[in-house]
DNA sequence: TTTAATTGTGAACAATCGTTCATTATTTAG
DNA sequence: CTAAATAATGAACGATTGTTCACAATTAAA
């Protein structure tokens, strides 16, 4: 038995190498630059050794999207369910949100590309994860709404996708001026909920 | 010279069919999975015609993002220039913009995945255009900062990419959702200007 | 009409990629 | 320690791509 789980502990061992190394190469290249010689080299397996942990090549992506996409989900819903407050529930989407991309700069690149570009027929199955965000945070919003926090005349599915794009948008423009300046990415997130809340409240 | 000119004529007459050629793959698969053979094929030449044209795929590409982006940064600075009041500025911005991308769907779907997706070492040498539109837009939140119509609190370069990324944001919405609704997108503006000048107006 | 120049064609080339699989190395069981 | 089972390897395969170029067709010049 104990054995048996050392060999399982390995194994995981040896997939997560992979995904990291995956993570790596598809955020520096993209997914079509990024070859399996690359990521099996950078891992530091031989190239036959990916496929035996993952099926194919897209396979590999997308168990890295939905592995990282669910530990996100999951920190923020947490933390998010302690709290009664929906206008501090929204503080900590964004909190969070920061905290996480600025542990996972490699993981934000792959993150941003996606729903973007490959729209081609392939990736017509979005991440399951990622839809799940998205509803959580229309949920989020239309809560909001029936708090008086953010107007109803908005669709809150819109908003939703208006909230993250901005958050977005302040995150890979610290990342491109990150040499420069060395704020930290948390520090960001009053100049977001001030952008969102005050654009969204009502007149 | 009469005649020279037709040849001239004739040979942008094939320039721009190629042109629109790609426009639609690039649209629809994405840059990598849009063949020179697919682009020949919709253009109804033979593949070594592009090359004829275009030194490589890459500068049919460019080419085609250039011509684009610089329509659209005449229209709107045109549109603008004959105008004083900052807000009205702001409108214009966006309701041309909502206009120009209506009316070029295929367009759209490349210019949301540049910036994106390829960050990969080719593509550093970003669209000149597209750096030109970014400074135009930074300048206009400025005057906007002075006018009092943005807070001075913000820095304008920021702002002008949540801007952008807010139009962005509700016409990739838009795209996806026209099935069910037939709004026109110029219907949206409102929303778009709600969103940004309160979000950024003083406290 | 005949010849020269230009333009279009698509088969062929070279490079690269995802993927497989026969072989080798390692681990487990007896 | 030996044999069976499992895992890792990387050369080889087939498919696809961007690009070229010898040839054919078309146009211009004489």
């Amino acid at each position: 038995m104990t054995v048996l789980s050392r060999k399982e502990r390995d194994r995981q061992l040896r997939r997560s190498d992979i995904l990291k190394a995956a993570e790596h190469l598809f955020a520096l290249k993209g997914y079509h630059e990024a070859t399996i010689r690359d990521i099996a080299k950078e891992a530091q397996y031989a190239t036959g050794t990916v496929y035996l942990h993952f099926k194919d090549k897209d396979a590999l992506y997308f168990a890295l999207l939905e592995e990282k996409m669910k530990s996100l989900q999951v920190t923020i819903k947490e933390k998010i369910g302690q709290v009664k407050d929906t206008r501090r529930k929204l503080e900590i989407f964004v909190q969070e949100g920061l905290v996480f991309f600025e542990k996972n700069q490699d993981f934000f690149r792959i993150f941003i590309s996606e729903g973007n570009e490959l729209l081609s027929e392939r990736r017509i199955l979005k991440s399951p994860t990622g839809l799940q965000m998205q509803e959580y945070t229309t949920s989020l919003l239309k809560e909001a709404q029936e708090q008086g926090v953010v107007s109803r005349d908005f669709d809150a599915g819109q908003i939703a996708e208006v909230f993250t794009s901005i958050i977005k948008t302040i995150i890979q423009r610290w990342l491109e001026e990150k040499k420069e300046k060395n704020d930290n990415l948390i520090d960001l997130s009053g100049v977001i909920l001030r952008l969102f809340l005050n654009g969204t409240a009502n007149k």
